[in-house]
Order: C-alpha cells, then structure tokens, then sequence
DNA sequence: CGGCGCATGTAACTTGTTACATGATTCC
DNA sequence: GGAATCATGTAACAAGTTACATGCGCCG
C-alpha cells in the first residue's frame, strides 16, 4: 500500500520539488498510468515529512507566492530502495468501457459508438504526447542515467495505445455493421 | 461513481445470481479488467435490494447450503440503461510495475528483470486463458445476443495483453543488457 | 479428520475524490 | 476586469481492502 508515499519519494529523489510541482508531474509524465489528487498528495507529504522521509525547506515566497519545496532525505531513499526490490503487489486498473461494451447488447449501437469514438480520440492524444516524449527522450538518453528506463515506460504507453487505438476502430467498424442491420 | 452497483445490475441483467456468484464472475470473466471484494459487494447488494432496483428471492437452501439469489427488477434494467447511455467517466489505472520502472536506476537490474517476469508470467496465463474464451465464444455466438460483445470484450484483453508481453520481453532483454554491462 | 470450495456477512481501517476556501500573478 | 495558472490546504464523503466470524458438504 502507500503507493502515493513512494510516487512522492520517486520524484523527489531526482530533484526537490513543491506539492503543485508533483501533482503537476504526475499529470503529465504519468497520465497515462498514475494519477493522483491534491487532497491526498498534500496530506502524504505533510506525513512523510513528520516521519522524517522527507524535509520541508523553508516556505519562501517567490515572486509573492508561498511556496514549500520538499527535498528526500537519506532515510526516504532507503524507504524508495526498499520498495523498489519489494515484489509488484497490486496492479489495480477498471475500464468502465469495457464494462459498458460487456453489456451493451442493451442499448443502440450508436450510443456505444460514441463512447468508443470518444475512448479513440482521447487515446490517439495520448499517443501523439506519448511519441513527442519518445523522441525528445532519444536526443537526451545518456543525459541522465534514469532516461534509458523511463524511455521503456514511455514504450509500454506507446504499445498499449496503439491496441486501444487498433481495438477501438475495430469496434466501432463492428458496431458500424451491427446498426446497419 | 457507484460502479459497483452497475457490475452487480449488469451481471443479473442476464441471470439471477448469488453474490458468491457475482464475484466468482468478475474473478473469472472481468479479471483483466475490473475486480472488486466481498466487502463491497455484499453490501451494494443489500444497498440494490433496499432501494428495490434488485429482489432477493427468498432465501433458500440447497443441499444444506444457505444462498440468496437476487434478481434484477425493472427499475434495475432502467437504471442499468440509463448509466449505459452516459458517457465513459472513468479510466482509473495504476501499473506499480511502470512506477517501479520509472526510478529503476535506483536498484539493480537483476531485481526488475525479476519484477518483469513475474509481470509477464502473469500475463501470459491471462493471454492463454483469454484464448481459449475466445475461441469457446466463437462456437457459440449467435446463441445469446451478447456475445458478439462479449467477444470485442475479449479481443480487447487479447490485444493489450499481447502488448504486455512484447513491452516485457523487450524490456527483459534491455535490462539484461544493462546488467552486462 | 483436514482442507478446500461454497456461502454469507461485518467491522475496522485505509485510500481516494470532490468541493470548498484562499489569494497572488499573468495574460488577454 | 476576468479567466487561467500558480500555489496551499482541509473537511466531508465515497470507495475499497483486509481480517475476521461462521458453518456446511465433499473429497481423499
């Protein structure tokens, strides 16, 4: 569990960041397969700190913002190794298309379509992001010795949208025929 | 949000049940997509009953077991139909196995390229089990209307674990490399 | 006679979301 | 002047897991 505690440690372990910042990171390097909101992300990091994982460097304010940069301290990275070495526990994913898909024999075809044609769209997005990402990464990959294993994630997203993407037109190309019926 | 309640009303669109049997269901059918536990199930059900979208037939016991066996009411398949008329809200997914290999830098590679067997052993076994459903629905599918979707269902989790087992083995040989090195 | 599968459920807990409150700066 | 973005946070609620309690039937 605390899965959010060790996202936070993972980030912060390549550079001190604010809560915005995080939350900001998460949503657009890890959309894809992560997500997270502020009422958790603002009360965990309040946690690890109180438990010494993580330090608050002094609020300062920055062109009239108050900001609180958070930096991972020695025992927050043996709590990330730790982690990491551990076995994959959970992998925890509900797809409320298929579900509607599973069942929807039940309603006109056309309203599945729309859904699917919705599901498509908002992949190919992903996708496009997801190439954009790969290939900025390529030009940099001995920049940073954590680049070569964020390039697999980015892979894993590619690969996997394509099928959604593959699945998806298929789908409506059947549905298509089954309204025509 | 209630997504529950929609997998239950769902399931006894087609048949009455027992919630023993609903969750043996989504175990066996729903597995790669969707899960949910005791805890949440045996009280959506009295939730259902109680606000009469489901009727619990009366208690009975067969052999010397107790079971309850519930079966959707109109108000349900309105309900139903209705929830399958709105749009697709949520996606939620959370792959610990890409947030372990986004910061692997961190430990050896010898502990993720355990990490990804597992993650592709797994999946293999859902591969393995996904095609034998497929090619059991393809006998069978002009005997129940639902089972051209059932099928897309199915086909779904063929392509994306298809995928799975690419990335994985890719990224059991880049490790490999890395660990070479 | 022990373990597994069938069968139902609850209580305590953890986790996660949503809506709200606050307020500055930047850009149009 | 208004919307978007930066920035922090909380409270109330909803959702979900885990561990536990109970007990029968069946198979070896």
């Amino acid at each position: 569990m605390r899965q959010t505690e060790y996202v936070i440690l993972g980030l912060l372990s390549e550079s001190p960041l604010t809560g915005y910042q995080i939350k900001r990171t998460i949503d657009l390097r890890f959309r894809f397969f992560w997500n997270e909101s502020y009422g958790q992300l603002y009360p965990t990091l309040k946690s690890l700190s109180d438990r010494g994982l993580i330090e608050e460097q002094a609020m300062f304010v920055k062109e009239g913002r108050a900001q609180k940069t958070y930096c991972i301290k020695p025992e927050g990275f043996k709590e990330l190794r730790n982690w990491l070495e551990q076995p994959v526990e959970r992998e925890s994913l509900r797809l409320e298309i298929l579900l509607k898909m599973y069942f929807s024999n039940l309603v006109a075809a056309e309203t599945m379509i729309g859904h699917i044609e919705t599901f498509n769209k908002s992949h190919q997005k992903d996708l496009q992001w997801l190439k954009q990402a790969r290939s900025e990464l390529e030009q940099v990959l001995d920049q940073h010795p954590n680049h070569p294993y964020i390039l697999r994630v980015v892979d894993f997203g590619i690969k996997v949208n394509k099928a959604y993407l593959k699945w998806s037109r298929e789908t409506i190309e059947f549905l298509k025929s089954e309204a025509s019926k």
